[in-house]
DNA sequence: TTCCGCATTTCAGTATACAGATTGAACCCA
DNA sequence: TGGGTTCAATCTGTATACTGAAATGCGGAA
């Protein structure tokens, strides 16, 4: 069902990284829980060698923990960590904001980031937004977000945004199929679209400052978004990454 | 020599991370060179399970760099990648100081922050500061910059800045060594530490945006500490580190 | 002399076997 | 009955052997 396309011409690490991922994103290994090799071996069907390596690397994707006596737990995430995480995230992408504003981008480069916004624009036009209108804006949403990030022209930066976005609670989109079964829905997606614009209309006159705070403001809307819906229960299972929320908070 | 003491009691995979760091940043594996695993195994004179670990984790530290068809390669650095990593270092610590000010800290939390800025007063009193005195000057920042972090109360803040700061020339006292060299020496100091004391001075006062200004403007001194060695060579020597310079700028 | 193809060699990916360590339980002694 | 000690089971860390793929070099043909 869940099943990755392109289950074959695949290392069996990634294959392994793959599996267990998904096995922590849905719930089924619980946080706090203490996840063995061998255990890892049945989920994945592949050997120690190829696991170690899935678990390492899930590790500094910030999923795992490291126990010190050896082996991995799944990393428990306070709601606190969540909105952090959405904080960080939103301070990056204004440092990137910032660099593409400062040290100007070419009309040129400019053009896909525009497109993709007149996309969203007709995406957002109608007033109560479909379902699939939001699986749409997600997508967009997420192509947006990575070529703001590229335009930084700074591969650190890059670097450190992806690191970060690799958390699903802390990506862009991480909340917005939450949002869509919110009152408030349609008035937040043209909100954040406004972001948009301004974003690019500051990098294009170089106003710095100005692209900086407002991807910053941009990202907070996530926690706007993510208070919402815990609050309005019953829409968790839009968010599946919530599992990795801690029982003091969550259940 | 440059021998870590600690060599038994240590895993071999960390053995074999710290040797090829070892390596890596003396500039003995020189940038954008491939590395084999059996090279490393020669190196190490571990076997290739530990060695591929440790391959991985130099890989998500920022030193080396996959190869598409396989291994790695050690990663190349251009000025403006460290200047970069420099700015989003500060911007992070920016971000650690804002969420301890507004957040409020104890005067229970703030005491190891303020003594460690006593320590450093009476460094930098003597006006010829010695060569170790510039040592010390290493360590207690490294101590001020690392209580800081810790300051924030967020693990999310603290795990990204440590990441960043794993980068040798990315991190707190990246440059300081180099600065000892410069004629403007003493007074940079002096400003370092008037930074020093602004920011904790800011956080007790619950001001988080002059905290966070303050920060970032303190990690650009260690950009200004790298164009001015840049600028004056000869004392390059002190920065093991820049061997991951790439050669279109150094050399 | 140059280009194409094949063979050889080297390397990464994977599986598995072995050893040391740690944890948990059970039994014995106080 | 409770605490301590010992033994057993399990797990991680490590080494190594095997396999498939990729790169390189050599030879032949045009």
């Amino acid at each position: 069902m869940t099943e990755p396309v392109a289950d074959r011409a695949m290392s069996q690490t990634v294959r392994a990284q793959l599996a267990l991922r998904d096995m922590i994103l849905s719930g089924r290994l619980r946080a706090s829980e203490r996840i063995s090799e061998l255990q890892a071996v049945e989920i994945t069907g592949v050997s120690r060698t190829p696991v170690r390596l899935a678990l390492v690397r899930l590790e500094d994707e910030g999923l795992l923990q490291a126990i010190p006596s050896g082996g991995f737990m799944v990393k428990a995430f306070s709601e606190r960590d969540i909105l952090d995480s959405i904080e960080l995230r939103g301070t990056l992408e204004g440092l990137a904001a910032r660099f593409a504003a400062e040290r100007g981008v070419s009309a040129r480069s400019l053009e896909p980031l525009k497109e993709c916004l007149g996309e969203i624009d007709r995406l957002v036009r109608q007033d109560p937004v479909s379902e699939e209108a939001f699986s749409s804006y997600v997508t967009l949403n997420a192509r947006f977000h990575a070529l703001l990030t590229e335009l930084s022209g700074s591969a650190p930066v890059i670097r450190q945004i992806d690191r970060v976005a690799a958390l699903p609670f802390a990506s862009p989109s991480g909340f917005v199929m939450a949002q869509s079964a919110l009152p408030e829905a349609h008035q937040i997606l043209l909100i954040a679209q406004d972001h948009h614009r301004i974003v690019v209309d500051a990098i294009e006159n170089r106003e710095g400052g100005r692209a900086e705070a407002v991807m910053r403001e941009h990202a907070r809307l996530a926690a706007r978004n993510l208070r919402l819906a815990l609050r309005n229960r019953g829409h968790l299972d839009l968010l599946p990454a919530l599992a990795l929320l801690s029982s003091t908070t969550a259940n």
